[in-house]
This record gives structure tokens, sequence and C-alpha cells, in this order.
DNA sequence: TTGAAAGCGTTACCAA
DNA sequence: TTGGTAACGCTTTCAA
């Protein structure tokens, strides 16, 4: 039904590589052969060679996969997620490479295996994808590049990865938290336990949590607080539902109504953080003042709230994620960065109020 | 290099039939057999059939395209889009499908129709793209199947849409406004001008707005004010450079900060709504009684924030837009889907203040 | 239940 | 500058 080169061909009494020189190698042939061919073309209804075709003769796809973990809603509520997408988008449209979005439901392992297995990319790019273990086996067998944000240390040799010094990072939230003197602490994160509700959650040692991202994160906040002569038994754990405003704010509720209110609320993201501001403006609980409260990636809302947070170059990542997976260095070393970050201090923190310390 | 299906069947002295069929059509063969080249193939590091190759062989690629104009990021800063998004996902994803996201980048024409022309899908989707004109012949050519949320006029019969009543809709609200005895009234939107500054425009006749939904939504407020004995040549028209808080915000100063200060602001959608929001409160102004606001869409934060609006089920319209996409009827009345919307109003909107009507 | 043969639509190489 | 030929890796009849 549809024309083919073969029939732009035909039409003309040329053969098939001048049709296709016409449209790959312009060079190949002269431009009055060229505009012929293209002219004859658009007359048969010929739109340009079968990308799918193309793709299996070059041997090249021109499109890289991307991996979630929870559904697509989910992943782009949060705005560095879309960030670091856009950053990714960058890179890879300068190279003439499409975006194939592989959502991994969680319900339909076999599913998601299946779509790991067919789809047709170049690269995987793994983000937003605390528990993507399960598919890394597929992925490797694939022999393609990988590159991802997370597990550094789990991702093997041959993967790529752009990252960022998680630990390190929050730690250094801690630090400014229990340097302006509070002692009634609570962290605030998603998933840290297998339920999936909004309250405090008792977690012994934050070494053994699975998923990368919520163990560095909180782990960087303990140290701060061991380090400052603090317990890790006294600060309060507590887990959000999903990392969005909403649960934030529902976790938080938790630490702001109880009798002996934390003081400082450090939350895993910017997302859970709003949601802890919200929370607090809804009993006219003043950021900074009554309560103290940071968050994790400095996301734009977070300017425009106030929010003290980590800041990190969410965008960045993305593009050079994007640029590692396009063009892999051979060198070990280049095959993985580590980015910069910083912490932003606005104004949803300050001294712990008098006589919170007791 | 890559272990191909050959490979398997070479190293089992069967033929790439079997081993083909071992993979795609597991019934016509022996469990033994079948478990007998699994096994190989693992050995093999052979990862199952190259998706690439299989879609040229059975015409079907298992990918829809995702067309935006603007950058990635700007595109999913809308939740209504991220909703929609999500919706079609899950179509999608029900059907092995997935989606490949195709930016649209302005300053670069020519790399937008090779992106399409070289696309590797069954079918697109056309999405929060205004400016998709260029485009439609490109896509128009490849004899795929489209469907889009937008221009349904100017669509053409081949292409599936799925709608609203973007003009009815938005007269609800100026209905809902002029109701509540509003005179001094301001409507806020993206992309009005071809310039792109915050601030007041000459709209003439909203009747000539090129971009659909853009005139839609005007002409909806437009007709609530001539219907209640208002004229057009009142209402002031603001424009917002792009659609996000912060252009809203700034946009709605002009409307918030003149002698005649507007009493009441509608916004096409809910992230300007939310920026005229923030412009109020970093005033003292309070939503309701000293302006009153509308948005369209209902995004999650339009609960939050007690946003009078538009409900539009947005993640049903990308549902929808993705079940006609693979299964497109061929009964042209089912190939045209409007979806209902309706008006929700929470805090935002209220009596015009007393003397305003002068 | 298994195998042989014929493409799917293109590009790359080499020769003319 | 142009054309012939041989893949790219797979699926799908159809016959055994």
């Amino acid at each position: 039904m549809s024309a083919t080169l073969q029939t732009v061909a035909d039409a003309l009494g040329v053969s098939r590589s001048t049709v296709s020189n016409a449209y790959s190698r312009p060079d190949q042939l002269s431009p009055a052969l060229r505009e012929r061919i293209l002219e004859t073309a658009r007359e048969l209804g010929y739109s340009g060679p079968n990308p799918t075709a193309r793709s299996l003769r070059r041997g090249r796809v021109g499109a890289v996969g991307v991996l979630f973990t929870g559904s697509l809603t989910q992943a782009f509520t949060d705005p560095y997620a879309v960030q670091f997408l856009g950053g990714l988008a960058q890179a890879t449209e300068r190279r003439d490479t499409g975006l194939l979005l592989v959502p991994l439901s969680a319900d339909d392992p076999d599913g998601a295996q299946r779509a790991l297995a067919e789809a047709a990319v170049d690269g995987f790019c793994v983000y937003c994808a605390p528990n993507w273990q399960g598919s890394l086996a597929v992925i490797n067998a694939r022999s393609l590049p990988v590159v991802t944000t997370e597990n550094p240390t789990e991702a093997g040799a041959a993967t790529l990865v752009v990252s960022i010094d998680e630990r390190g990072a929050s730690r250094t939230a801690g630090e400014h938290i229990v340097g302006f003197g509070h002692r009634r602490i609570a962290v605030l994160d998603t998933w840290v336990t297998t339920e999936r509700r909004n309250g405090p959650v008792r977690l012994p040692d934050p070494e053994s949590l699975p998923f990368y991202i919520s163990r560095e994160r909180i782990c960087g906040v303990r140290d701060a607080v061991v380090a400052a002569g603090g317990s890790w038994s006294d600060v309060l754990v507590l887990n959000a539902r999903d990392n969005t405003r909403a649960d934030g704010a529902a976790a938080a509720a938790h630490a702001l109504d109880r009798a002996q209110r934390s003081t400082a609320i450090l939350a895993t993201t910017d997302v859970l953080a709003l949601g802890v501001l919200d929370a607090m403006a809804a009993r006219g609980l003043r950021p900074g003042h009554d309560v103290s409260v940071t968050g994790f990636d400095d996301i734009p809302d977070a300017d425009r709230s106030g929010l003290t947070t980590i800041h990190q170059p969410s965008t960045e990542k993305g593009r050079i994620a994007g640029e590692l997976l396009l063009d892999a260095p051979e060198d070990p070393a280049l095959r993985r960065k580590v980015l910069p970050t910083s912490l932003i201090v606005r104004s949803s923190t300050g001294p712990a109020p008098v006589g919170s310390s007791s």
C-alpha cells in the first residue's frame, strides 16, 4: 500500500541506491537528480525511508529508553525529575535521538521485563527507579549502554554513572540544623517502609535501607546528628506514602501535632518539604521560627517558598547522562561523574525555639 | 558480535524458525525443546529477538510518538499535561506500546520535520502543541494514525480527536464571574501575542487568535461578558510569557497594580491562575473578596489553593486518546470524542467588591 | 512438531 | 555520479 524506495526508483528508472542517497547522502548525487527524486517521491506519496528498516540496516535506532518505576504521573510530579528529563532531552535531541518512555509497573514484573527486552533503543537511562534491580539483568543481557543516577556502588563497572554525593550533601543540611541548636529532629522520606502509609516509622538502622537514595540521605542526617553528640534513636523518622506534597503534609502532621513537637523537619525531597510547609501553614506555625524545614533538590518552588534546601544541578545531570549514554568514553575514570551540590539557606530554617532543647 | 537467533539455532542444530517460535509462539513447539532453546540462548548471551528486526518484519513498531512544541521541561511544568500523558501511558502500556517523546524545537523547524519523518512509531499524539501546523504535512505523509486534543476543526477527517467544549466551558466560568456582578474583568493567557512578555495586550478581536485553545477559551469569556450586556473592549487582556506560575504572577501584577484594579481575573490555565494568587498574596489581597480568580483544568494544586476552576478529565482524555490511536474505529462518528467539563466553585471567587461597578 | 525459503525496506560496499 | 549485490535479523507461510 504505502510507497517504498523501490517504487520511486522504478518510477524514475534509477536504482534504489540512488534514491536512498537522495535522502541519506545528498552529496553523493547531482542536485538536479536529487530534486527530481524528491519531487517524484512527493507525487507518489513516499514520505522518506522507513525508519525501522533504516534502523535495522544501520544498526542504530535513534532512541534511548528511559526507565521509571511507579506511574508516569508520579514520576513527573517531581519537578526534579522533570528537570532531569529536560536535560536528558537536550543532549539527545542534539544527536537526533528520541526518548522512549518505559514505565515499569511493579504489579506486572513480567510485562516490565518484556518491555525492556523488546524496547527498540540504543541505550537505557535508569532514573527515578529505586528498585530496578530486577530489570538490571534484562538490560545487561542486551549489552546496551546504561546510565544511572543511582546505586553507583551496585551499578557494576559497565554502567555509566552521573551522581552527587547524596550522603555528604544531606549531612550538610543536618549540620546546618544541629548548628542552630535543634535537638528534636525529624526526617521525612518516602518508601522508608514497605507499608504505604503516612506517619512515624521505627528505623533502628538507616544503613539497612534497601533504596540507595533514601539510605544515603537519611544516613547523612544521622551522621550530622551523631557528630554533634546526639543519638540516632532521638530522631523521629516519618514515612510519606508517595513523594507528593499532600503526603508530605500528612506525614508531617505527626511531627507537628505531638506533645513534644519536633523543632526541625528534614525532608529528603523538596516536594515533601513543601508539604511540610503546607501543614505548618494550616496550623499557623512559622517556618524558621516555630519549626525549621529543609528539603533536597532545589526545585523552582523551593525558592518561591523560601525553603532551605540542597541544590543539585538537575538539568545538567540529565544533560551529562545523555552525553555519557550517546558517547560513552572508554576510560573507566570518565564513565562516572560526580556533580557538586550546595546548601541554599533560605527563610525556612532558623535557631531552635528557646527552651526546646529539653 | 552480539548473538543472533541464528547463533542459537546453529548451536542446537535446529532451524531459525524453531528458535523464533520459542520466543514468539510458545505453543508451536514442545515445552522441552523450548526450554532447551531458552537455556542455550541464555548461555550464549542471546537476549531475545532484536526489536528492530522484529518490527520490520511484523510491520508494527510498538511505540507511539508524542509531539511537543517548546521544551520538554516547559511541557511537563503543567500538571494538566502530565496527567494527560499519564492517561496516555495507561492505555498504551496495556497494549505493550511505548511512548516516544518527540520535542519539536521552534528554532529548528528542519530538525523537527526530520524528527517526525524518522520517528519509528505506529502513530502520533499531538498535544501541548498550539503551532503544530507545519508538522501536520509531514505526519500525514506517513499515513499513520494521529490523535489530537486540539484544533478539532482544522484536524481533517482522518485525524482522531478527543476534546472538550473549550469555548462553552470557558463561558461557564465567565458567567459565574459576571453573575457575581464583576465588571472590571481581565483575562490572562499565554502566547496571545507574538511578543514574549508579561503584561497587557491589545486584542480587538479574540476570534482572530491563531491558537485554537487560546481563541476558544478567550472567546468563551467574551461571550459571557457580552451576553451580560458588557463590552469586549472593557475586558483587559493580559499576556504571560510562558504558561508558568511565575509568569502568571508577573502578568497579573498589571491588573492588580493599576488605578482601577480589576476585580476579577480569568486565567486560561490553572498554572497561570495560581500565579495570580501568588501575586495577590504578595499584595495582601484576598481571593474571592478583593479580587476573584478562575483557572482552567482543575489540577491538584487548584484544590489545595481553593481555586475556582473548570474541571476537565485530563487523565481520561489521555487514556481515550491512546485507545483511539491504538484501535482506531472506522465509523467517523466514533473517531471524535468530546468529554464533559464542569465548573468547580471554590473560595477564589465571590461577589464583586461594593462600589466596583463604576 | 519442525524446517526451508521468501521476504520486510533499507543501506553500504564495490565496481562501472 | 550511478547501479548491482549483499546483507541487517527476524517472522511467516507452507510443506515435510
